[in-house]
DNA sequence: GATAAAAAAAGCAATCGTGCTGGTTTTATT
DNA sequence: AATAAAACCAGCACGATTGCTTTTTTTATC
């Protein structure tokens, strides 16, 4: 992928949905094309971006590269530039929907369980483990040296923070009282938890210690809840 | 970088040190160069990895080559690869390097501060900040999907985690009571602080936030210490 | 000072990834 | 059924990187 970063600044908006442009309703001269077309296209697109997402987590950014996507996602090169202009943009795109399934996982556990600490921490905990979460890893380290990259980063993480943050105030509003403590324990839980996720990838803390370290943080955050 | 991985498997010892083996002492028709030009490679070794961790952290492992390491260093890329017969190399032993500096930059700032949790996690914490870590963490990331890279890796997420729970247990031997809080703290300390400063590097955690969480760590490793 | 070895530089062929262009098939609308 | 616009595929040319080989320079010892 790579090539060295330039000006660029593309709209985030524009990344997420470069389709066809649906033509609104009616029109004489216009052609109104529906959407039949549109969802295949949306399809693919789909479909190249989840095999974008297989060979970060196979291959590592750095060996992620446009023929290996198109394999892995059996089109040929010329459709995937079709649909996205550069890898690149492939790659833009893939961050953004990478945040997308993030958030979905998070509403998602938040629905289905019960709602207390330990839950909300063990169902993001679960949510490291997976290849999303390796896949924006992947990304969120090219980052640091990618300026566009990074631009479409930005925007992710603030969205990312807020929905959280939202989620977590929603199920626990006691919490409302102090948000100092709050923010705290939010802080505290991602970083710890993301810090070990991606320790635990390259064998960098003992498998035994993980589940006292998730023990002594659901405790943690308990004592530093309100009432 | 990068080339898709082989076989390899090249002992480790070898990687820190390939230079001119220097014979031992006398020998009657054995030349016995003893080390002055010894020196110099050295020193042209070890210039090139200071290139190498440069480059790491300004373009980012994916994109740095062997060109760009041998221009960062001002030698010419044939000189390179006399001294590292593949950019691969190259990357073995700046990771073995990288994790030297750590350890040492650790015991350095134990002897000088005293020995208390606060100063010690500042400590730690200072680390994570300098490109040394960052460097680190690019070549951790890469050996995720590298498998000689992970070969080179995992004795040196070993010997890491064997010297900081000496040294940690040098600096507090009433720890020593309890070994599995001890662990734990390391752990915490650990996880939390690579986390933050993974995830501050792309803005990833408010500014503001962190010295909360550090105090609060400070504050759960005291309550976490035996006497 | 001569000489041999190491260090450094320069050059070479091969490979690979990228972006793009031209052409083919599919699909949707009239 | 015709037609136009997509979606898709095959192929090209450029640039970059890699590992290796060959040549020059430095350096150390006799």
């Amino acid at each position: 992928m790579a090539k060295d970063a330039a000006i660029a600044a593309t709209p985030v908006e524009k990344l997420a949905e470069k389709g066809p442009d649906k033509r609104p309703e009616k029109g004489v001269a216009e052609r109104n094309e529906p959407t039949l077309q549109a969802v295949k296209s949306a399809k693919t697109r789909a479909r190249l971006i989840e095999a974008a997402i297989r060979c970060l987590v196979k291959h590592g950014y750095s060996k992620t590269t446009t023929p290996k996507v198109a394999l892995e996602a059996g089109l040929s090169r010329g459709a995937m530039l079709h649909h996205f202009d550069s890898g690149r943009q492939l790659m833009q795109a893939t961050l953004i929907e990478l945040n997308k399934k993030r958030l979905r996982a998070f509403r998602r556990a938040a629905e289905t369980k019960e709602h207390n600490v330990r839950t909300l921490v063990r169902a993001y905990w679960a949510q490291l483990l997976r290849p999303t979460f390796i896949a924006f890893h992947e990304l969120a380290t090219a980052a640091r040296t990618d300026k566009e990259l990074a631009e479409t980063l930005e925007p992710v993480r603030v969205e990312f923070r807020e929905r959280w943050h939202e989620l977590a105030i929603e199920l626990f509003p006691e919490w409302r009282q102090d948000l100092r403590r709050f923010d705290l324990s939010l802080a505290l839980c991602q970083n710890l938890l993301e810090g070990m996720a991606l320790n635990r990838l390259t064998n960098g803390v003992e498998e035994r210690d993980i589940e006292a370290v998730l023990e002594h943080l659901e405790q943690q955050i308990l004592e530093l809840r309100p009432s």
